[in-house]
DNA sequence: TAAATAAGTTAGGCATGACTAACAAATTAA
DNA sequence: TTAATTTGTTAGTCATGCCTAACTTATTTA
């Protein structure tokens, strides 16, 4: 178990850092993460990324050697964690007690997430009954840090005549959550791949008896169970 | 009605300012607040307040003359009062929800107070049924902007064999509210003043069959009405 | 009314966290 | 295996918002 006794006295760039580190490295498993792919994740330049690499490296938050890999150190990780707990949870709240749609709480919450207090997000956490799903499917990590993260398997992995059931969606572009809800795709949907079209990887699926086709794109940011 | 368009590109300090400068001039009723004043209430060096003050004033929020008093225009008003609706709505879900205490709910709320989302502050207010009162006894203005702003009669400004009840309390001092509840006072405690000493200005009250002695200080920051 | 005090202002500095431009190292491809 | 491309780093700049120290203007009060 890692330290639950430091106060956190993190900057909100310092913070963002870290939880995209995460995202990029644990949620999405990538083999390498490097610089310029942090920057453009978070919309940065690569200057400013490098700076804050050595400011959380001098913090051990994060090791890389120079010119080599990024990864977090456990307590790098436990502050990450930390802050998707409070981002699922708030989504969570905004979605089932304040009338917010799946594709508008993404923006509030990334605010919330940086509001420091450990019993705010606990009694918001015991308030809903202790939640383990945000209202994009993604596992909210308990108290502890404690959470399993699913494989994630893209709608877009999948072959052809493949059946398989909605868990979670990318929850970064409103556009895309808009685009999911409007055409009828809910979370728990099963959805059968029909065809997938080789010349722009396209997919024609179906689901509740309606037929789409969907872009690659789109198909990369559905996270499906195969059953 | 003031602007309601205008989105609030504010920062958290340009906020603050704001906001302070309001409590000191309108919930206060001063005659004039002084650069210095806001430095002090802010707890900001002298040569701070004027910086932002000057930047304030570029953005007519604020109106003043070289080495003269303080004043805000309509717009600075409205965004001060949208903040003190934010930071009391908060106080009162805290409060209310999440099983915070009165004298746990200031700091927090001081964080949320500047969370920027029109929908979330006017949806947490319907989630409690439009609440007029902040736990510490405050009105809470409502989506508009209105409010009545109750004159604030300190406990310290009776005299001996006054009869009042408690009506708010200053929500600043965590140590303060800590002992406001210790020795047993609530909202509407009905409280009779005993005596008034001259040397020192402490006051001796009586509440549910409750003798206390408080110092100038204390009774500076209860607020009553005369019954 | 002149000196003392209080209040307000200016100048210059520092930390944070962005940026661009220039350069160095590593990787990929010819 | 060298050249091209990608990736990472460094140097220098800028805005925000804080600070101290020095200074100016206003207000008291002796």
């Amino acid at each position: 178990m890692t330290n639950k006794l430091n106060l956190n006295n993190l900057t909100k760039s310092e913070e963002d850092y870290l939880k995209a580190l995460f995202q990029l490295l644990i949620e999405d498993n990538s083999v390498k993460v490097g610089n310029n792919q942090l920057a453009e994740y978070l919309k940065v330049s690569p200057a400013s990324t490098n700076n804050m690499i050595k400011k959380l490296k001098s913090k051990n938050y994060v090791v890389s050697e120079k010119y080599g890999k990024l990864e977090l150190t456990e307590e790098g990780k436990s502050i990450a964690v930390r802050l998707i707990r409070k981002h699922r949870l708030w989504e969570t709240f905004l979605c089932n007690y304040l009338n917010f749609s799946w594709d508008e709480v993404h923006e509030v919450a990334e605010q919330l997430e940086h509001i420091k207090s450990y019993k705010l997000i606990d009694e918001l956490d015991r308030f809903m009954d202790f939640p383990t799903k945000d209202p994009h499917g993604e596992v909210i990590p308990n108290a502890d840090g404690e959470y399993s993260i699913l494989p994630k398997i893209t709608l877009s992995s999948l072959e052809e005549g493949a059946v398989c059931q909605l868990i979670s969606v990318n929850d970064a572009s409103v556009t895309f959550l808009k685009y999911v809800s409007e055409i009828g795709l809910a979370l728990s949907s099963e959805i059968k791949v029909q065809e997938v079209r080789e010349f722009d990887g396209s997919i024609k699926i179906q689901f509740n008896n309606i037929q789409e086709t969907v872009t690659r794109k789109f198909a990369d940011n559905v996270f499906v169970k195969v059953i």
